[in-house]
Formats: structure tokens, sequence, C-alpha cells
DNA sequence: CCACATCACTGAACCGGGTAAGTTGTGGAG
DNA sequence: CTCCACAACTTACCCGGTTCAGTGATGTGG
């Protein structure tokens, strides 16, 4: 069952290729009746225009790449990235752009993966995630002028578009909930320390316990895991000035932290109050659901696709803010008894 | 900053265009030392072959596509899809296929995006998850005749190729587990009751169950969320004649009754046991962790890319069945209380 | 009534690889 | 010395859209 080509079209309605092409793309150059007699026998043999010979003369491929570097076990539990997307495809299927995915271990192949794509032309732009500090793959996103956009931040990323969410701003909140309620021991349990948004984090925490005259301050780096997220939680909870709050860098981790309270007989909220960055079902799935910074992850996934596609179309994008984060509060943040 | 083609290697190595593409296709026709000359060119220019003009001539996309379709908020928390993609991945990507995911929300949305992409000559197969009775999607494959692998089932695909795991076998023995632990009112909470393979559990369930004399074998249907896991949870524990144990289809649904029977003050697993289906990090995360039935995801994912990449390839393929289910006993399983 | 613009289209080149068919040049057999 | 086989190429066309430079027909203003 061969598949149908414009010249299939062009014999059936007794025209040139040329005159097709410009029917089906809504160009001018052919009369309207012409037009919708080639549209109805394009829609009467299931036409679809072949990406590979569109991509090869018009030079888009219609495509975005993505590539996900962290191990398997960590991206299937985390909800983040699913959710960017779900946030992606929104808008991505609405101009039937595909997307093309590839799972990755390090930065280095993340690099070779875009070369690889952007020489193969199959992609026309890509997303960035998870960048770090003097983040390898910018310089060669620049030197092959391939569109993209990177998520998280903010930070420097020269003449790459940027979206980021204000990090900083919900730590500040969560604190001074915490502090309302009574709290003075407050710790972090922190993600991956190399990545660039977990410092934008851990500076901003740190600098609003100091102004608020807490002194005990803990940043402890995990990685995202639940493994690493128990194994801080006990770290914390074993000392003897032990935190009265702890505030985690994602819900996995939270998760994993009440488990440890559990289990070593304290109560959550009455002996430890724990606050969840990336509220996701997760949060409200356990006992008590966990109070959560909250963020649209899939509103700022679209926001990413349209700020990429954008840039693909050669339009100028910038340095932008997503929508904002929220604190929500559930069953395991409350204040601490008072002998503690 | 243009992107090299073969004929920029032609140039520089002094011979014609078709040479080159013998040289670097492995073909005969060049010589070695012709054939390592243009290599190297290659090597230092950065070439990539462009996939789009590879696919126009050679009629293959190097491509294949993935459809999911359940709503973003349990597409994020659920582990199965990612590792699954995962699986895929270290297949595809040693063949240096790209995976084309496209996130829809009806199955009717499914069919038309197999029908654009293979109209398109996007992709050359694709992987279909989540069959049901019936399927739709399944007449208009044949119909295409696009190559494509089936995961779930086993059920009627007709000559489509299917890999499934042993479920009935598995939550076989999961009962058997639980009455020899002293379980006499066991329950489960299914997953959507229109896919094959909650079908199928479900079946297999009410045998086991019949066969060793249990009158309460109860599956209450859900559909793999938290919220529905909860509300069905309550209800089991509500009733009079309460099960001592409870198998759920997922381990989102496993954590929500989890946390449903602490809520109701009711202990894991001295009141009730409870088993999970596919073992994720999340089922070690919370207190008590969760006995699971596991499988390699991630393996099932590869074993199914390989299957598809031998479909399109031509080959005949069948009816696999991939690595076993197994019980992974944890925490949340116990003999229950005399009194119960 | 003619010059000129406009419309609706055709024909052909082009994108960048793949590949069948044709063309050299070389060496060995007869 | 000639003929032939074969390696090592070159040439030319194919894939299926896009696009640009024509072309003939029609309309229009002076």
């Amino acid at each position: 069952m061969k598949r149908p080509t414009i010249a299939d079209i062009a014999r059936r309605a007794g025209v040139s290729k040329g005159a097709v092409s410009y029917a089906l793309n809504g160009q001018p150059g052919v009369s309207e009746a012409t037009r919708k007699r080639i549209l109805s026998i394009a829609q009467e043999i299931g036409f679809n225009a072949n990406s590979a010979a569109r991509a090869l003369s018009g030079a888009r491929a219609r495509a975005v790449g993505l590539t996900l570097c962290r191990p398997a076990r960590i991206l299937g539990i985390e909800p983040w990235f699913m959710g960017l997307i779900s946030g992606f495809e929104a808008e991505l299927g609405a101009r039937s752009y595909a997307l093309t995915l590839q799972v990755v271990a390090t930065p280095e192949q993340e690099v070779e993966v875009y070369r690889r794509w952007w020489g193969e032309r199959r992609i026309d732009g890509v997303i960035v995630t998870d960048i770090r500090e003097g983040d390898i793959r910018i310089p060669v996103l620049q030197q092959l002028q391939l569109p993209a956009v990177v998520i998280g931040g903010p930070g420097d990323t020269g003449p790459i578009a940027q979206i980021w969410s204000d990090d900083a701003g919900a730590i500040t909140e969560a604190v001074r909930y915490l502090v309302a309620l009574g709290h003075h021991r407050i710790a972090r349990v922190s993600g991956n320390a190399d990545l660039l948004h977990t410092r934008n984090r851990t500076t901003a925490f740190e600098s609003v316990c100091a102004s608020l005259g807490l002194d005990h301050a803990l940043t402890i780096p995990a990685d995202y895991t639940g493994e690493e997220g128990s194994r801080a939680t006990r770290r914390l909870l074993i000392g003897g000035d032990r935190p009265t709050a702890i505030i985690y860098d994602n819900d996995v981790m939270a998760v994993a932290g009440l488990a440890v309270a559990q289990e070593m007989g304290l109560s959550v909220p009455g002996d430890l109050s724990i606050v969840a960055w990336d509220d996701s079902p997760l949060c409200s799935l356990v006992h008590p659901p966990l109070t959560a910074l909250s963020r649209d992850i899939s509103a700022y996934g679209a926001q990413a696709a349209r700020e990429l596609l954008a840039a693909i179309d050669g339009q100028k994008v910038g340095n932008v803010e997503a929508g904002r984060v929220h604190l929500t509060p559930r069953g395991s943040t409350a204040p601490p008894r008072q002998d503690l």
C-alpha cells in the first residue's frame, strides 16, 4: 500500500506538483476553486506530506529534542519530567511539532546527542534542563547555533533563551512560614549540588535564615533520590540539636524523609514539620499529606515550548520568569511542640 | 555556519558523491585507502548524514513512535512509563534510532497520531501500550501496515507482535503467599477495568481465590490514581468484614492505600497487609516498605524495542513473554493478627 | 487598440543522500 | 599482444516536497 504523494494529487486534479504545493500550504498562486478541489482530493486519499521531503527542501524538521540526564530509577519516580513533557506536548502538538527524546548518562553524552541531532537535521531546537554552573552544553549550543531554551536558573546562558522560576522567593516564603509557626531550627535537604537551581536555593536559604536570625540553617546535600533523602534525614534527626522542620528539594526525598521520621517514632507534624518542593500527586498521597511549594509544571513546560518555537522562528527571546511558586500548606507542617 | 554534506567531503577528498556514500556506508566499491581518507575527512569536519535526505531515499526514518494516553497527573507519578522509556532508549540508542513521543487524551487521538506519523514517514514503527479488549488501534495498524509491537496482554492482536508478562502467574503467587501467611480475606484494587491486562489479572485473581476456597475475593475497580486508590481502600476498610490483605494493581494506589490505613489508625502489616504491583523506588520509599510484585520494566522495554526493530527489518516476530514477575517481600506483609 | 499588469498556473531546479548503470584502468591468462 | 575480469571509481537519476522563473490568458487604463 503505497502512501500518496503530491504527484498523485496532481495527477488526479490534472494540475502540476507546484500548484498542489501552493494549494496545500495556503500560498497564493492558485484559484479558490482549484484549491478546494485539491484539498478535497488530499482529504479523500488521506494525504500527509512526507516530513523528510519537506525537511529536505524547507530545512525545518518540525521536531524538537529533549535529553534526560538522570539515572532511570530517579527519572521514573520524579513527576517533574513527565509534567514538563506534558506541558511541551500541549504547545508542540498544536503546531504539529514532534518531540524527540533521548535518555543519556552524562552531560558529555548530551552534547554528543545535540551534535548528532543537529547534524542530522533531525530537530529544529532543543530544550535544555538541569543546567550547571559553567555548563559545558552552553558553549556547544552557541557554536552550533542550535536554537535552544534553558529551563532552570536564572544563570548565565549568554544569548540563549532562559526560563526560570523564582526559587529564591519560594524558599524565603517557606522559611518565613515555618518561623511564623514557631520553628527555630530549620534544615534543608538539597538536590544535586552542582545544579544551578540548587545553588540558587542554597544561597537564598542561607540568606533568609541569616536575616531572620536563625543560626541552624543547615543544608545537607543529596541527589533527589529516595535513598539519599533517607540518609540525609537520618543524619539530621540523629544529632542532638535536631531540627524541628526540614525543607526538601523535591517530593521524593520529602516522602522518604517522612518514612524515616515514622520509622524513628517521630510524629509528623508534631515532632517534625516537612515541606516538599514541587507539589505532585505524591505529596497528597502519603499520610500526613505534605505541605509543598507548588508550581504549575505543565504550564512551565508549555511556556518553555513557546519560547523555543519563537527562537526557532528567529524571534528574539530572552530571560523569562515562569509562573509563581506558592506554598500549599497541608498536614505535614504545624507549630513545634513546646518542649522541643 | 553551514552544516557539511557529502558533497563537501567529496570535494575535499577529490572524489565523487557516490564514492563518499559507498565509503561511509561500508559498501564495496572503494579502496581501503580512499575509505580511510574519506572517513577521516568526515570525522574532521564533523559530518552527520542528513536524516531527512537519508529517509527520503532509503525510506527509513530511523525513529520509532510512542504515544502516552493517560492524564498528565498520573503519567508523572507512574514510574512505569519512564522505566519503559529508559528500556527503549537502551536499544534504540545503540542502533541510533530516535524515540518520538506524543501525549494524547484518547485512543482516537492515538489513531490520528499514528496515521499522521506514518503518512509523514516520520517513524518506522510504533510501540503500543495500554491495550484494551477490542482495541480500535489494532485494525488501523494492520490497515496501515505500520510495524508495531504491543505491550501488554496476552490478547488477540492478529499478526502484530506482542510482548507480555505473566500477570496471571504473578497474582497467583501473591495470593498463595498471603494465604500461606494465614490470610483468608484478600481484596484487590484494580487499574482501569477496560485495559486488557487488568482483565487478565482479575480473571486470574478470581480463579486462584476460588481454587483456594477463599470466598472474599473482591476486586474494586479503580484507575491507577492515588485518589481512586484511597477511595477504594476506604470502601474496603469501612465494611464489617474487612479484608486483612489488599493487592493493588500499581504502586501509586498501594501507597495511597497505606496512607488511608494509617489515617484510619490501622497498623500495617499488623492489621492490614499490602502488596503493590510493579515494584518501583516508591515502594521502598515509604514506611513500612511495600511488598511488591517486581519485574524489570527497563528490560521489558528493551525487549519490546528489540522486537519492534526486528519487525521493522521485516523479520517475523510473534508473541513473546517478557522476564518473570516475582514477589519481593518487604515490611508491608505479615500474618494477620489472631483476633482478625 | 495596444501596452502593461495581474492571475493562475507550468516546468524545472533544488535540497542531500542512495544506488543502478556506465566508464576507466590494471593485471593476469591464453 | 590481446582479451577479459574485476576493482575503483564516476555519472545520473531517484526519493517528495518547495520555490522561482517563466508563460499564456485575461483584464484594464490611456
